[in-house]
DNA sequence: GTCTATATGTTGATAGAC
DNA sequence: GTCTATCAACATATAGAC
């Protein structure tokens, strides 16, 4: 018996899973427990309410969110932290189609009833259109906060488009025409890119 | 008491606004029941179950859908039955961003566990995004399918984000920027339009 | 066709032994 | 800290009087 056990970390993995694949509302409890292989009683040992364990879910991808942001700006340009971004996408094209968005479709899910929760969630989106509206900022775009919305909502568009015809294959495409479209805002990245290679 | 009735519409409609504004799972037939003004036991005279329901919303929608799809394309290029389209979203901009796509929403919600209903719903979104991939193959252009995807997936998007951040206006301008985007598809257009002014 | 009452099952949450 | 047993509330669905 582990004196610091893992079943905090092991309940939230396994909420996290079963919240993307299912939705919130979807999943139970029980659903939980026998995921992360912990007793149902138990569960209340380290979360007093099923909302608790997902606002603990939303602060985990929100945590991972802002690692993966910041990964992407490392060493690169800001067009290319985008693109950083895309290729990261592209990477998870196919568990985007088979269950779409982990944010995207959590904020769709919940609404004012669900109080701080909701803002939990929400928060996370508004952290990525402010990161993205921030690289297009930092490359001399007017409208940096059209693009950021843009870029996010298209991003956003083309995983729920993706999830629902279940085509992971269009849904990389897709991915790659965003990347394309951002490269065409600046008319000189072709040639960078080029002279770089 | 009239002869026929007009409670399986109210159910059908009541469901239909329930189930866009706090999603399936989390509506309960007490709440569909109540707000159609029909004792809950008398529910089941007109439906059989809770899916049934939902599966006559979906099925109203998919009647709605293609009235709307029908009349954008009367008397109209292909290009202005899309701007069309474009043009009643944005007169639903305010439902919109308050509670989302009612077929995006349904269609993320719903997976591979809910069988027939999920078939139901997705063949509305591709009928969707067939119409609009037959709308750009009329304008001759190429590769006119991830064009009809994008053009889908960029109005979910927008609407997704739209209503995660609360913001009509912005919902609004970027649907706009989606008709900008499809004009400049074709480069006469603008002259033709000025032609025709 | 309509409605009340209720069966049946599931879920979130708690009590309390260990 | 852990787990079993169980409660109370709620949801879907049914039975049966009218």
């Amino acid at each position: 018996m582990p004196r610091i056990s893992d079943k905090r970390e092991r309940l939230i993995s396994a909420a996290d899973a079963l919240i993307h694949r299912q939705g919130f509302y979807r999943t139970t409890l029980a659903d939980i427990a026998e995921e992360a292989k912990v007793p149902l009683g138990n569960v209340y040992y380290y979360f007093k309410t099923k909302e608790d364990i997902c606002k603990a879910v939303v602060t985990e991808r929100k945590q991972s969110l802002s690692n993966m942001l910041k990964s992407c700006c490392r060493r690169s340009e800001p067009m290319d932290a985008l693109m950083n971004l895309i290729k990261v996408m592209i990477g998870h094209s196919r568990e985007l189609a088979e269950s779409g968005c982990p944010l995207g479709g959590l904020c769709q899910e919940l609404d004012e009833e669900c109080g701080e929760l909701m803002d939990c969630a929400d928060s996370c989106m508004k952290y990525l259109v402010d990161w993205s509206t921030e690289q297009f900022r930092l490359m001399g775009l007017k409208q940096a906060e059209e693009l950021g919305f843009e870029f996010v909502s298209r991003i956003q568009g083309v995983i729920l488009l993706g999830n629902i015809l279940n085509d992971p294959r269009r849904l990389k495409q897709q991915l790659k025409a965003v990347a394309e479209w951002i490269t065409e805002l600046d008319p000189d990245y072709r040639e960078e890119e080029r002279a770089a290679a």
